[in-house]
DNA sequence: CGGACTGTCTACCGATCGGTAGGCTAGCGG
DNA sequence: CCGCTAGCCTACCGATCGGTAGACAGTCCG
């Protein structure tokens, strides 16, 4: 009526991709309706069956949009550097951006790993083989060269700084609340221990920067 | 017919939170039916309306009974020892065990942090609060001694490293595929690992213990 | 101008959801 | 021995689920 119809085309489909991410996120796939898509979207239920052919393709298509963002973003933002910040801190940084700037990203990851494990395992591997490889090749040259601490698993070291920075920033709301503090997000306060906590790990301790301020 | 039955008072009823805990934890709350829960149980689906007044109040009785297990068992594992482990890491090892010997609880408290978060972050608070002050004060007693790094943020890294656990166990089907052997569940590599980052980000580095065989 | 196509809608489908009503039975206390 | 209660059952409820049928309106192309 007084919306104009189809104004753009394409959309009505990315509005449906970036509310149902919000949701399953939110609720969860199983609790999130067909009928509550439309809703936010602001279009009829059967209108979202047009542009997908199930309640399942549409989760798909999010989580295959995620990936190929995450995979397109990490090594543009890697490049850009990040100031005067060494190597390492730049690299946790980008990854924990990514998931900060948006945290449905990392509710919707953890959501897909507890509810469909056989299959993410799979697309989790084919999207990160590469990347982790690069990571670990790293890693290993700086055991050799006597920077990095030697009994590092590198491998399950980058596994584990993965796992901490989903689940932080996954469980940010809950985990507020149990720092001092009350009403402080505490967030950023978590994360630069994270970093500290890899960062030692990490590194034989020659120098231990200085915490950045924000 | 065959089973005898009302043999055992409250058998029943404890076994629908022992079906549900594991169909809560694969399936999330809202992925499983009353219904399913009835066929894992074997008995009729009012029947569990019989002992729990909704599906919401069996959940409920599900959380409640692990955080109630946790606070018992948690106490009795430190004050048992654990050979000649150090106490850090005796603690940790307390901690993963709990939930490694029953994966669905790390699964449960994972899928309760998303999907309620506000409700989760009380019942964590009351749950946990003192047992974060007991090693918060301690750990900032042995950074005024000079034993433990000095530069480390006592709530936070405690926090980070119970969810680090969380998340290990609740996503070891997943993440096992990420290491370099495929078939290798690979879980006892990444808490090996877990257990030297939590030991290195806390020690001055005085001694790195060998890390323990089995 | 006139189809064909695209996108949206209303109306509806069978299945399943959480939950209820009420009957049957076995054990127990008076 | 009799009635009450606990525990389980079958049968059923309205609501909501994911998904379908088909009408209708624009828009684009010949």
């Amino acid at each position: 009526m007084a919306a104009p119809k189809s104004a753009h085309p394409g959309d009505v489909r990315q509005r449906i991709l970036d509310e149902s991410t919000a949701l399953f996120a939110h609720q969860g796939f199983d609790g999130t309706s067909l009928q509550a898509i439309a809703s936010a979207v602001g279009v009829a239920k059967p209108s979202l069956l047009h542009h997908f052919a199930t309640k399942d393709a549409i989760r798909e298509q999010v989580i295959d949009d995620l990936l190929d963002h995450f995979r397109d973003e990490i090594p543009k933002r890697l490049a850009s550097g990040r100031g005067g910040l060494d190597r390492f801190t730049s690299a946790v940084t980008a990854l924990v951006d990514f998931f900060r700037e948006d945290p449905a990203r990392a509710r919707l990851v953890s959501r897909e790993v507890l509810d469909r494990p056989q299959e993410t395992r799979e697309r989790l591997r084919e999207h990160l083989r590469p990347w982790i490889h690069l990571v670990t090749d790293t890693i290993r040259l700086g055991q050799g060269s006597s920077v990095l601490r030697p009994d590092l698993d590198a491998e399950a070291y980058l596994i584990q700084v993965v796992i901490m920075v989903l689940a932080t920033v996954a469980s940010a709301d809950v985990t507020g609340a149990l720092l001092g503090r009350e009403g402080d997000p505490g967030l950023q306060r978590r994360i630069d221990e994270l970093i500290r906590m890899a960062r030692t790990a990490l590194f034989l301790d020659a120098v231990q920067p200085a915490r950045q301020g924000a």
